[in-house]
RNA sequence: GCGGGAGUAGCUCAGUUGGUUAGAGCGCCGGCCUGUCACGCCGGAGGCCGCGGGUUCAAGUCCCGUCUCUCGCGCCA
């Protein structure tokens, strides 16, 4: 009879370190198990399964194990204790024998020879078998101690072993853990997860999340859960649909954030709202997208402006990344007081929204150098179309020719015409460019750009609106292959003013660039006030990002709460007041009967984790994560249903042409 | 949806100009071994060369098709 003790104090005589976190320790539970004596060979031995041998009695032990694999220590030497675990590796010399045994707590060496009973026993067992194991801890012989192992001191003397649980040769290894094809790790998940590095990222994980909840809770928030099926909004990204049983022909969504129910939660007027909120999109992955499913740290406040979100969430998530800054091994340094970068100053200096601020290259506007230069290809340009401007990309420490050429071949790579550039040597301004510029206007773009013999600049030119990713690209490129960047460091930022709007050059119309729940900079009047699509694109919303590293880890805004600005903003869109009500009936009806200015954000709880780790992909910081194909290789999602489900459900599948033939 | 790359033993890979019985390391199985902790030594098993078609006296190798995996683009309010 088990005796669960949640919450007891130590359940495991003598040092435990981690046994305060065991989930639900037990104790003192006696069931001596008399088994006939050990016969037959080895293989029916393994066939049998099950077998003990009579080992001295053992004091009052719990049924599978007195301590963990990770508890014992010096202080032991000398007791009879019990454990259970996997055999992680065995090393078997003949006379004796060793065997790794593991759990999630640790590895104790176990040792057995021909003067234990549990000799035999200890020769069957293979990997990953799960085995209890009795016996005598005892000092290592000198000499023999493993430093790296924090049992390493002692060793555990084998008198009896019972196998609880054999295993098949393993399609993943778990010892040594070397790399296999992803698609069997996620077959194979539990066996992964059973993988040091992964099993440390989980747990990780698990911590990280915990703070951040303590955090929240301390900061004055309630976590609320709110429903995970909901309704379809046609906006954003494509939705997970469940068909519905009892209206045929009806849908519900799995929500792709809990945007709407976490501002429904500010007119209902409980203040200040967070959860760890699983939200689904079916679109399709990348590295650090998830397919399907993913978490979010989502925030929300009521009568705020964006200083106070600010002020508010700046230490929480300074404080998660000081907290676990040393987790990969060398302490990182945190930003304390994010800058707050403007959309247009990130894309200038930086040519992305999500700048990498660990890469000290910031980019410039040189056009006026080149208006009327001897650089013909650029000069054309910029006489040609006033929107032209020629960007320039310093490259410290870049100035040989040999890397010039070599940024300039991955630039036609990535299918530009190429990257003129100059490098400045022994007084001069090489390069083609340099040489067709002129040393004094050469001479100009280098004091601009703070630069010196040695090094070398790079140029863009186009319409910053076409090239400035490609620009930041290089910008990225040029800091890795020079090593500029500082790899010790969280570089944090706020992202600020974001355009409302955004051209959409398929359909020719405006659209929204990133929600249409976020309040516009200067609220109705600036959107009356503008009388062209021009100025109506100059339009900034109270919308911000957090980045770290080159990722976006968080993006919120303050929220539009007035009814007659949310049907201006969408006639600009070319929506109706109609148009509004169908999609955001509940938002916007609730906004008609008192809503609290408000506004919030949402993090990804994923991607904070991956870089807390050091993870390069979100599927090493995942319990059970789809491939790439969106399939779930080890539960076979998703899969087939039987004829009956789908009457229920009133659906009938038609499968597309190319499956057909 | 579009483009790049890859499919040979459980895994990582080699395999010449198309030419005998397709190899190695790791893992697995067996034997030996009393202090290992990536134990060591000896031996063994294990192959629809992704699948289908074609060229050829002969195909892992050349050609066509197809499937799967993977990276990127599109997509991601």
């Amino acid at each position: 009879m088990p005796v669960d003790n949640p919450g007891g104090a130590c359940a495991f005589p003598g040092k435990i370190e981690a046994a305060s976190a065991l989930r639900s320790p037990a104790v003192g539970v006696l069931e001596m198990h008399d088994c006939p004596p050990l016969a037959g060979n080895r293989a029916q031995l393994r066939q049998s399964g099950r077998w003990t041998t009579t080992g001295p009695k053992m004091a009052e032990l719990h049924r599978y194990r007195s301590h963990t694999c990770g508890a014992l220590r010096a202080a032991d030497i000398g007791n009879n204790v019990r454990l259970s675990g996997w055999v992680h590796r065995v090393r078997d010399h003949g006379g004796v024998l060793f065997i790794d045994l593991r759990d999630h707590y640790g590895i104790t060496q176990v040792v057995a020879d021909p003067d234990s009973p549990a000799f035999k026993n200890a020769e069957a067992v293979r990997s990953e078998w799960v085995i209890r194991i009795d016996g005598t801890v005892r000092k290592r012989p000198d000499g023999t101690t493993n430093a790296d192992l924090p049992t390493g001191e002692i060793e555990l003397f084998a008198t009896e072993i019972e196998v609880l649980s054999q295993a098949k040769e393993l399609p993943v290894p778990v010892f040594g853990e070397p790399d296999y094809p992803e698609d069997l790790r996620l077959q194979y998940r539990f066996l992964d997860l059973r993988r040091e590095t992964l099993h440390r990222n989980i747990m990780q994980r698990m911590a990280i999340i915990a703070s951040i909840r303590k955090r929240m809770t301390e900061g004055g928030f309630f976590e609320f859960s709110t429903p995970i099926l909901t309704a379809s909004s046609p906006e954003g990204a494509r939705d997970f649909l469940v068909p519905s049983r009892i209206h045929a022909g009806k849908f519900y969504a799995l929500p792709q954030a809990p945007q709407q129910y976490k501002q429904l939660l500010m007119v209902s007027g409980f203040d200040r709202y967070f959860q760890i909120a699983p939200c689904f999109r079916d679109e399709d992955p990348r590295a650090d997208r998830l397919p399907g499913e993913f978490y979010q740290l989502d925030v929300e406040m009521s009568f705020v402006t964006q200083d106070d979100v600010f002020n508010k969430m700046e230490p929480v998530i300074t404080g998660v990344f000081e907290e676990f800054a040393a987790i990969t091994g060398s302490e990182k340094s945190v930003t304390n007081g994010w800058p707050r970068i403007p959309y247009s100053e990130a894309i200038a200096k930086y040519g992305s929204d999500k700048p990498d601020l660990r890469n000290p290259i910031e980019m410039q506007d040189v056009t006026e150098l080149f208006r009327g230069s001897g650089f013909k290809i650029f000069a054309g340009m910029i006489d040609k179309d006033p929107k032209v401007r020629v960007w320039a990309i310093p490259a410290p420490g870049g100035g040989s020719r040999a890397f010039c050429d070599r940024m300039n071949s991955w630039a036609q790579g990535e299918g530009q015409p190429g990257l003129a550039y100059i490098f400045f040597r022994e007084g001069e301004a090489a390069g083609p460019v340099g040489k067709n510029l002129g040393p004094e206007r050469a001479d100009a773009i280098r004091e601009q750009m703070g630069l010196k013999e040695g090094d070398a600049v790079f140029f863009t030119a186009g319409n910053p609106a076409r090239f400035h990713r490609f620009a930041g690209d290089a910008r990225t490129r040029i800091g890795e292959e020079l090593k500029l960047i500082d790899e010790s460091k969280f570089a944090l930022a706020w992202i600020v003013d974001f355009p409302f709007y955004e051209w959409n050059d398929d359909d020719k119309k405006i659209d929204f660039s990133h929600n249409p729940f976020s309040m516009p900079q200067g609220g109705l009047e600036a959107l009356e006030g503008a009388a062209s699509d021009d100025e109506r694109l100059n339009i900034k919303a109270y919308q911000y990002d957090i980045v770290c590293n080159g990722f976006e880890i968080a993006s919120g805004s303050i929220r539009n709460h007035r009814p007659d600005t949310m049907v201006k903003a969408f006639e600009i869109t070319g929506l109706t007041q109609a148009d509004v009500e169908a999609r955001f009936g509940g938002l916007y009806r609730a906004f008609q009967y008192g809503a609290p200015p408000h506004g919030g954000m949402a993090a990804g709880i994923d991607r904070i984790v991956m870089l807390l780790v050091g993870a390069k992909n979100l599927r090493e910081i995942s319990l059970f994560p789809m491939n790439q194909q969106a399939n779930d290789l080890l539960m076979g999602a998703p899969s087939d249903v039987a004829p009956k489900q789908l009457r229920e459900l009133h659906i009938r599948v038609v499968a597309p042409e190319k499956q057909q033939s």
